[in-house]
DNA sequence: GTTGAAAATCAATGCAC
DNA sequence: GTGCATTGATTTTCAAC
């Protein structure tokens, strides 16, 4: 589905939207038109999900990540569709899994301090009965990045045949 | 130092980066020019660091996610600058932090499948020494977003005495 | 802060090759 | 796939209020 051309494009756009499709185009080494049909395509196609702005966390009083840990007793359906409803709502949680081995779920919390992630902690275990719960602090973030590794899409052949 | 009517806009920024500034200024309750300048001055204040492209996981074979908790047992600051570096090289890695607590470090690693995950794992072993590595899969991302809380901002006199 | 409007840039499309 | 030319939209900058 993909080639290499699409790939360059995408880790141009992956890094930075405000460039003009001309410049892209001369970077990956195509004139404006295909360029432009490329990510075209790319949009429709969903690969290209949405186009946003990143802050800088520190600017925005939000410079501190917790990583919550959870273990549950419950499995019903009832409770499951709850408990995701529940901690999705809170705007803290950035990022939100379900684990596989030991530990159930994995939360991302982003806070402004130390005050902070305990208010939220006693409004999510407020709101939902959770078995067991673990939280630790990032002492710092050496990398963030939103660009996803590129150099998977071509390898697999099967993937393309898949999709 | 931020206002109201900046939280607006960022939220606003934080979701979708396509739309005019006139419909920005619309859904704010801002004219274009005074919106426009805002935002300008947003960008210049870095509080807006960037705007990127957010790409489709599975359509660029990058579905699977993995935490990997690293503990370690040295710690001289030659050994530390070049794992952070290491660490940081991999396209894989898309999220490190330096943790508090029992485990030295966290990454988020993003790959196609387990077999790729197997690939990067010897990888990373290879170049540098750990004490101590443990993966755990996440089986399903219930929430992933890139937009920060905001409602932090405005909230702390401290905060905005500091900036 | 507002409106309105002008100028520059760029997106988006069509056409010829 | 390329180049060019064009339309329309949008950004960006100006005025005047």
């Amino acid at each position: 589905m993909l080639d290499e051309m699409d790939v360059k494009i995408l880790k141009v756009l992956q890094q930075d939207t405000t460039r003009a499709v001309a410049d892209i185009g001369k970077e990956v080494g195509l004139s404006t038109t295909p360029c432009w049909r490329r990510i075209q395509k790319l949009e429709e196609a969903g690969v290209i999900q949405r186009r946003v702005a990143l802050l800088e966390p520190t600017k925005v009083n939000a410079g501190v990540t917790v990583f919550v840990q959870i273990k549950t007793d419950q499995h019903s359906l009832e409770w499951l569709e709850k408990f995701h409803a529940a901690v999705v709502d809170f705007e803290e949680v950035v990022e939100f899994y379900r684990m596989s081995g030991d530990i159930d779920y994995l939360l991302r919390v982003v806070v402004p301090d130390i005050a902070a992630y305990d208010a939220f902690y006693k409004k999510l275990i407020g709101r939902i009965e959770i078995a067991k719960v673990s939280s630790t602090f990032a002492m710092e973030q050496i990398k963030y990045t939103t660009a996803l590794p590129l150099d998977f899409v071509l390898e697999d052949a099967q993937h393309s045949k898949r999709t």
